[in-house]
DNA sequence: ACCTCTTACGATTGTCGTAATAATC
DNA sequence: GATTATTACGACAATCGTAAGAGGT
């Protein structure tokens, strides 16, 4: 809840979720299910006690939460390293 | 052990325990315990398949895989957001 | 002896898929 | 009615503390 810290799969899930506004696109790119993304995002929003996505007529958008979110995580914990780099840029020590 | 996602927690301790080369300070300034932050970094090394930090006569000292690990790590995933501000910085967005 | 590292074990929590339901077109 | 969002539930994995043992000074 509030002494969950957010772990990288959830902060990329929310990514994948701003990009996309669509759980089973989001989920297609990560390689898991629409109910896993949901599952993190909501994660995110109740770590943080406010929504960041909503429904909307054309599937998805960000709240006021969302956007300031949506730019913050990509600044501040730079998401698009996992981007489909992070074992070849980051992890690999070799 | 390969498809691990390392965790923010991970990388901290990591992190933590290369500024202390010491686990038991390394763990106090997590506010965890020892046991808890030498787990974290055996998880790191075995998802890399390589030591990071080995015994030295004085504590800890850094294998030639830590010393890049803890330059990369630090700037591939900004850890120094996780040193303090992370909540007021990062997360909240208020 | 003391301090730190290290590990086995168990409890708790987090992650994620399945399946069923609700909402929207 | 088809597609997507949402939730309950359960299986599995990750996290972390306790307690005990190993190593060094």
């Amino acid at each position: 809840m509030s002494d969950w810290m957010p772990s990288l799969s959830a902060l990329r899930a929310f990514d994948a979720t701003v990009r996309h506004l669509n759980f089973v696109r989001a989920a297609e790119e990560l390689s898991v299910t629409p109910s896993a993304v949901k599952q993190l995002v909501r994660k995110l929003e109740d770590s943080l006690g406010q929504p960041l996505v909503e429904r909307d007529v054309r599937g998805l958008r960000l709240t006021a939460a969302g956007e300031a979110g949506a730019r913050r995580i990509s600044e501040a914990y730079r998401i698009q390293v996992y981007r489909g780099e992070l074992c070849e840029d980051c992890i690999d020590l070799s």
